[in-house]
DNA sequence: TCTGGCACTCCATGTTCCCGAGTGCCAAGT
DNA sequence: ACTTGGCACTCGGGAACATGGAGTGCCAGA
């Protein structure tokens, strides 16, 4: 069905008319790659990969453009993810140790993903939901109002001011603190609403209304987190790339936060990497546009996801390659810090 | 030098351009803004604009464009910021009341501003500089680390992670937190630095090793975090403008903190807005995009800024008077939190 | 199964032409 | 001293048309 050589043809195409961002003809083909065949060989070929839909011509009499199924069958079967060259690497290394939170970090991350592929970058806060309370802080800001800081061990600092309902001493919050730093202490996230179930039971029953209200916000805020933040940097090489078309839903898509976690968020079969290539991808706006994406975290389990959104016409090997790295990165500095 | 009916004429070319974004004629300017002269009168007055230097022609035998300094004079002497419906300002209000902490504010600000205005918008974090302290927290996390985090009062969250020298007892490093907090409450940020000069010599000999290497960093925070953070959002307006021509720079222009930063800080004669022009911003990617800016805060000292970034063929008196607005319910709201 | 040849298609580019909106200027009117 | 209508002129932009070249499909021969 489909011999090597189709196969060589394929790969061909690809990789020109990604470089070019041109149809490519037969000839071109034949000369540029050194095949061993001549031109009408290759347009034999050619008709054949059409029939089946793997490229595709734009006008009659013009050259060949891969569809997304070529795509696709050229990144699961026609192409090796690329390394990182030695210097690339230092460079993430020495631009992402700079970073002293993690508000940083993902800052950081973002930005040198976007500059390392030239795409759009886009990066995924670590999860609250799988992620363990640290150190719960109330801090009183004035007689009846508080700001509850919680901590969590992937660094992420989630913060409320709370209305309480009564004057409450300063002694009274430590005690409450201790008491629930005690309990919560390396609590997962998502047990602590059990955790936290008989807590008031324990306390002294003038401090149980207190106690209430700041278990309800923290409680709150954890739901209302569940919902991840996601940032993204390097639209300008939207418009650089000849994006004309589109540009503006795309870059509508950007903006919208719960079309930016779906993108990232469904990943398929390939271990680690997932790859979705124009309309495979769930939104109508970024027909044109594939996304590569990989899940990060200390240590192996995956806290969140990062990844890239360029146009289908895009260097997947390389761009899968950075992705990788900066994925693994990424993992490495949250472990330690 | 300029007459009643030149600035009259000036104006209605300023409104025509805006709306059409096409060169606007004699012909049509004479009728449809009811001016009681006939074209010929009204190209003469054009020519004496043009002499003048307001208007331009894009080609002979064009109708006329304004240009920056035709805009400026608009702006300065034609036209009144044009004031919200109240449909509008209780959109804003119940839109912002529901944030929980500063982020969300920002983050909700600058998407109200980007929505109401259909143009890009940038709200800066408020200073760090000017704010002041009201808690200072410093947690374990393991036998030689702890983390920093500093809470203003303009709801402001700072953390660090801090190695530290040697070994400390939970108890020490509470007594710490107690004597920092206690010198420095209510402190404001500008004045850390000396406040704390002296604090270690008020303490036993055996802490100062840890109680420096935390001050320096406290202080180390105050300095770097002394930039300040700033979003922005709206870019797909900027497509939806015909910004064909330099959206690249456009774009780039905005993911640059520095640059951002400066647009929004110069500010200039006119009380709370800011208006520049084209070409009067100091960034050469932007010279064909006014920025409309101002302060806003809790109470009266201005805390940041807050803008909006769009083409220089922009309805001026409604960006203004929404800007104006949207700085004037964030700072309600700041205060109020 | 591959190859060279050949007729055909059609896009992109360049040229020409023409229309109309808009101008500047001038002489006459108020 | 302005204002106005008239008029010749300019120039951009779109339509119509020509042309060259890259690329294709197909076929007959190796």
């Amino acid at each position: 069905m489909l011999d090597e050589r189709k196969l060589a043809v394929l790969r061909a195409i690809v990789e020109d008319y990604v470089s070019t961002n041109e149809p490519v003809g037969s000839k071109a083909l034949a000369e540029r790659h050194n095949l061993g065949v001549s031109p009408a060989t290759v347009r034999n070929d050619m008709a054949a990969l059409e029939e089946q839909g793997y490229i595709q011509q734009p006008h009659t009499s013009a050259g060949r453009v891969p569809t997304d199924k070529g795509y696709r069958l050229f990144v699961d079967r026609l192409s090796h993810v690329k390394p990182l060259s030695a210097a690339e690497r230092r460079a993430i290394e020495t631009f992402l140790a700079g970073a002293v939170d993690l508000d940083e970090i993902v800052m950081r991350t973002v930005r040198l993903l976007a500059q390392l592929t030239r795409q759009v970058a886009v990066v995924q806060y670590p999860s609250l939901t799988r992620s363990a309370v640290r150190h719960v802080e109330i801090v009183p800001l004035a007689e009846r109002r508080v700001m509850l800081v919680l901590i969590t061990n992937t660094g992420r600092v989630e913060q409320r001011v709370i209305e309480l309902p009564e004057t409450v001493a300063d002694d009274r919050i430590a005690h409450l603190r201790a008491v629930l730093n005690a309990c919560l202490d390396g609590c997962g996230l998502s047990s602590v609403p059990e955790t936290v179930a008989e807590l008031p039971d324990r306390l002294p029953v003038e401090d149980r209304p207190v106690a209430a209200t700041i278990l309800s916000v923290l409680l709150e805020t954890l739901v209302e987190r569940h919902e991840e933040k996601i940032v993204f940097a390097g639209a300008a090489n939207l418009a650089a790339a000849d994006f004309s078309v589109g540009l503006r839903e795309v870059l509508e898509a950007l903006e919208e936060q719960v079309v930016l976690m779906r993108l990232l968020g469904e990943t398929d079969n390939l271990p680690g990497l997932t790859v979705r290539i124009g309309s495979e991808n769930p939104y109508t706006g970024l027909r044109g546009t594939s996304i590569v994406a990989a899940g990060y975290g200390a240590g192996d389990k995956e806290l969140a996801r990062l990844g890239v959104l360029g146009p289908t016409r895009m260097d997947y090997p390389v761009t899968m390659g950075a992705v990788r790295a900066v994925a693994r990165y990424v993992g490495q500095i949250l472990a330690g810090s």
